[in-house]
RNA sequence: GCCCACAUAGCUCAGCAGGAUAGAGCGACUGCCUCCUAAGCAGUAGGCCAGAGGUUCGAAUCCUCUUGUGGGCACCA
């Protein structure tokens, strides 16, 4: 049980002890040292009902509270109705014993066991390579697909595509377009086509490959570059080291029947009707402001329609929980999509949509819209490229998802050596290196420890915040807000960097030389655990 | 016009289930390697947390309005 949870429970009930009703006890970590090292608020939320002065509540409740003296050392109010903790040090110096004997798992909880999960994300259609915008989502949804693993859930990774729409065709007629150019034909090239050279060079591969006698609209145009792009797409992936467990394609729910079936449904619902030769979704009856089309005049259907039943089968499949990142874009559609499953009776209170806010790119100081159309995108993997895999995952999971962030390109690139991502990094090496030289002096690595010989600021310090982090992991497991693991882990960063400024690890003496290797091996574990967590490399020295 | 998100140091951003003195990186300036990696540590400068109201014992955090920015409001996805 966590520090926080027992403290809460043990308060709570001294509260209703002493004749009160907490409502919710919150347990704060004190900033200042004066103020212990944890403290609640609670008499101050008490006043109103109690009628009585925050400090003479505060009394009254540390007098029925049950003192762990394994734990506490001592409670104390302080103005203007606080309640303070003081944590003895051996509960802290406990915790390295704790951590080693976890290893990997430290950090892991049961929460998900025997449930599954479901994250569908990137799922761009394959008519470019994947830009930056592309990266926000793909490190994001991974990252959340980690943390999700680590409490113990089974993660269907989904990548939900359609290559049978709109831009597909277009894509087609691209490459068709080049491939006459190529033989000095005039092509002719869609008006709204897509501009990119790698489209030439698609074009060029269908031309060594199946010769100069294909016809125009010849499906092979658009199925190589399908084909082509898919394959480039999931090499990108790779690199960022992401891999899918399953692609969906929209197709599916055409051929097998489901989007007719989900038709059908609606309108036994009287939830369809015909206007202007379209057919719509009668949103309004549902709380909407305005009616959506759901087949366009021309027969074809709009992407909601599959967008919902491909929802559904996600539903049906029985997943516990069902994740979508979104780009802010679709922040006004998602809704419609909830809205037409509840509206055929089935629940949607386990899927969570993260919506990511765009990346605005900057170069030389200025911005750049993207378009894959217009090919002035910057490709992902151009980026991971130019400044590595752990810098590009950790960069975009260092900032709320909901933060509109600027990404300087040329920033990015020059100050990729002074990255914050390097200085967690820089941590786990500088222990690496401890270690590894520990060796070579002959110091055994078995060796028993005294853990009560590690009392400096820095030391109780680095403990403090290294068993912060399975409550930090619970945290980010309801939030699915990864930047937490990210903040967190600076932070024990930095009070290992403190530290080993501080404290010699190998010194003369043998038992205090023993203590610290175990102390820096068990924030070596909690180290490497996070960083796994975001899919970032723990390197054993740099 | 309507809807959603955002506004915190010169720049990029943390902090936000309300808590005690608002943080980091970059940039500027000062110290610290005879000692396990200086990709580090210590320190200085830099803030009316966009503005105005409100709720509260207490607001960067919650509510309302104003202003500004991004995204949407398609028979595009």
């Amino acid at each position: 049980m966590k520090l926080k949870e027992i403290l809460q429970r043990q308060l709570t009930e001294a509260a209703e002890e002493a004749g009160f009703t907490p409502h919710l006890v919150v347990i704060t970590s004190s900033k200042d040292e004066k103020h212990g090292d944890l403290s609640s608020s609670l008499p101050l939320s008490l006043v109103k009902a109690a009628k009585k002065s925050p400090m003479e509540i505060a009394e009254t409740i540390i007098g029925k509270i049950q003192i762990d003296d394994q734990i506490v050392a001592d409670i104390f109010p302080s103005s203007p109705g606080f309640i303070n903790f003081k944590i003895k040090a051996s509960y802290y110096q406990s915790l390295v014993p704790e951590i080693i004997k976890a290893g990997n798992t430290y950090g892991q909880s049961d929460k998900g066991k025997d449930k599954t999960a479901n994250v569908e994300f990137v799922s761009a259609n394959p008519t470019g390579p994947l830009t930056i915008g592309h990266g926000r989502n793909a490190v994001i949804g991974d990252t959340v697909a980690n943390i999700l693993e680590n409490h113990g859930y089974n993660v269907i990774r989904e990548y939900y595509f359609n290559d049978a729409g709109r831009q597909m065709r277009i894509l087609g007629q691209s490459v068709e377009a080049r491939y006459f150019e190529l033989l000095g034909k005039e092509g002719e090239f869609p008006e709204d086509g897509y501009v990119g050279n790698y489209i030439k060079e698609i074009a060029q591969t269908i031309l060594n490959e199946h010769g100069k006698n294909l016809q125009k609209s010849d499906s092979l145009f658009k199925e190589k570059a399908e084909k082509a792009i898919f394959a480039d797409i999931e090499k990108s992936l790779v690199n960022l080291g992401i891999q899918f467990d399953q692609f969906t394609n929209e197709k599916t729910f055409y051929e097998n029947g489901e989007i007719d079936r989900f038709m059908e449904e609606l309108k036994a619902k009287n939830l369809i009707y015909e206007k202007d030769g379209a057919t719509w979704f009668r949103t309004t009856d549902l709380g909407k402001d305005q009616d959506r089309v759901y087949i366009k005049s021309t027969g074809e259907p709009t992407y909601r329609v599959p967008d919902t039943a491909y929802h559904r089968n996600k539903i049906n499949r029985g997943f516990d929980l069902i994740i979508d990142i979104f780009g802010a874009d679709h922040a006004d559609t998602y809704p419609d999509v909830l809205l037409a499953l509840e509206a055929l009776g089935l629940n949607t209170d386990h899927i969570r949509v993260l919506l990511y806010q765009f990346v605005t790119l900057l170069r030389n100081g200025e911005k750049i819209k993207m378009s894959t159309r217009k090919a002035n995108f910057v490709t992902l993997d151009e980026l991971v490229g130019e400044v590595s895999a752990d810098v590009v995952r950790y960069f975009f999971i260092m900032r709320g998802m909901n933060s509109h962030l600027n990404f300087d390109l040329d920033l990015a690139t020059d100050q990729s050596e002074k990255n914050p991502v390097f200085y967690l990094q820089y941590a786990h090496a500088r222990i690496s290196n401890i270690i590894k030289h520990s060796e070579s002096l002959g110091v055994d690595p078995q060796a028993h420890y005294d853990t009560s010989l590690l009392t400096s600021d820095s030391e109780l310090a680095l403990l403090k915040t290294a068993g912060q982090f399975p409550e930090i992991m619970d945290t980010v497991n309801e939030t699915l807000e990864p930047q937490g693991v990210a903040n967190y882990l600076q932070e024990l960063a930095a009070k290992f960097h403190k530290f080993y400024s501080e404290c010699r690890v190998l010194t003369d003496d043998n038992t205090l030389t023993s203590a610290r290797i175990a102390l820096i091996n068990s924030v070596k574990i909690v180290l490497a655990n996070g960083l796994k967590i975001l899919g970032i490399s723990a390197p054993e020295r740099m």
